[in-house]
DNA sequence: CGACCATTTGATATGGATCAAGCGATGTGG
DNA sequence: CCACATCGCTTGATCCATATCAAATGGTCG
């Protein structure tokens, strides 16, 4: 039962994700514990203790950490297939919500870092997933010296990466969301969209979906 | 000469660090080779594989990135005992370069390595570093989402966590690398840093040198 | 239909950028 | 030894991007 070959587990059901490539995708998918979580509701707080490691199977979830001066940061948002809550350190410096209705499967990160020991594959997975975790946040952090719109167009651009070309992209998230992730208000962000709209470089086809119509523009706009 | 015991590398002249606490310390202590930099140069480059791992011995190291832009944004400084270069990926995201005439010590990443498959304790000592950088980098975006007063104190109190208190702060770097720092302009740092002189709250002996009058204050300012 | 909530849009205020000049050290050549 | 250039820093004046304050719109659910 736990030792179930990763044929069988590619044979499961996902046939997206090519598991050979992905161990630790393949290892959460079988000793995961499916959880769901309401739109809004706390998936863990900051200052908990981090002992489990979270794969995104439907929703979206953000992880946020709220400032002294009350104001709200949201570190990253974690779409189906990504894995979040592997923290370094031995408590969640940001705390997780749903974003949306959310499904994620939930190991125990004990269980990881004994099948790690064992697997080197899986340690070099998990060593990989904190790499990915890094990288975004040093890009994070070149995205806040940057103007607004070039923080909204880098924005877009990050979740048209997440969606195939030509498919409008889904903004589950609220205006909120963006504007705490981003760093500005909600009418900053709300105005740099219309006007990008305005312009033709996308297009609202609802206030959660919009159709980037020429990416390589885009990307020339937000550098 | 490889196996040299903790004891030995503790009474070979350091007493500051406990080292027993630091076995990667001790390990770069007895393994690296010393590098000297003028002021100015470069350690390595962006994109550079990262095979070596440094420890500032004296001076100052400063990591960046230059934007599309041509902007400039550093991303950390490190002083004495720090370590940096150990990024996760193969290639340096930033490069660094010496803020100051710098020694170094640097071992290759293969060695280290190399020791940690057989040490867990040095295993481990690595990921720690590893966290730190994450924590600073994280610790990074929520600064440059303040007001510029917050990360200019924010930055004072971080290089004051340098120092003993009560001692003068030394900030070797220029105004501008300060400026890059916080994503703020030089004029900007240079008149936060006089309001707050004139308000009492810190005083230049030289523009290097400061004293904190009143490090919690300092502290309530910048949240 | 009406209330509510997220989003958009409008008007104004302001913090920090930009442009420009001055100042004080340090170093160089006459 | 002193005039002068240079460089990093500071200070001043103005401008502009974004925040703030305020109101309108539109979709959703009872």
């Amino acid at each position: 039962m736990m030792r179930t070959s990763k044929t069988e587990i590619r044979s499961a059901g996902r046939p997206r994700a090519p598991l050979a490539d992905h161990p630790l995708a393949g290892v959460i998918e079988v000793l995961g514990s499916p959880m769901t979580y309401r739109a809004g509701r706390e998936i863990y707080g900051q200052g908990e203790p981090a002992d489990c490691l979270y794969k995104v199977v439907t929703g979206t979830v953000r992880t946020l950490k709220i400032l002294a001066d009350g104001r709200r940061q949201i570190g990253s948002f974690y779409s189906p297939d990504d894995i979040f809550g592997l923290e370094i350190g031995t408590d969640h410096a940001f705390s997780a919500e749903a974003v949306t209705d959310t499904k994620v499967l939930v190991v125990r990160r004990s269980a990881l870092v004994g099948l790690a020991s064992h697997d080197g594959a899986i340690a070099q997975e998990m060593w990989k997933v904190e790499a990915g975790e890094l990288a975004r946040i040093q890009n994070h952090i070149l995205l806040l010296v940057q103007s607004a719109q070039e923080r909204v167009v880098s924005f877009l651009l990050e979740m048209a990466g997440r969606t195939p070309a030509g498919r409008p992209i889904e903004l589950p998230m609220s205006r909120q969301d963006i504007a705490d992730y981003l760093g500005l208000t909600i009418e900053t962000v709300s105005r740099t969209l219309a006007t990008l709209d305005r312009e033709g470089a996308i297009h609202f086809l609802t206030p959660h979906s919009v159709v980037v119509r020429q990416r390589s523009e885009l990307a020339r706009l937000g550098v």
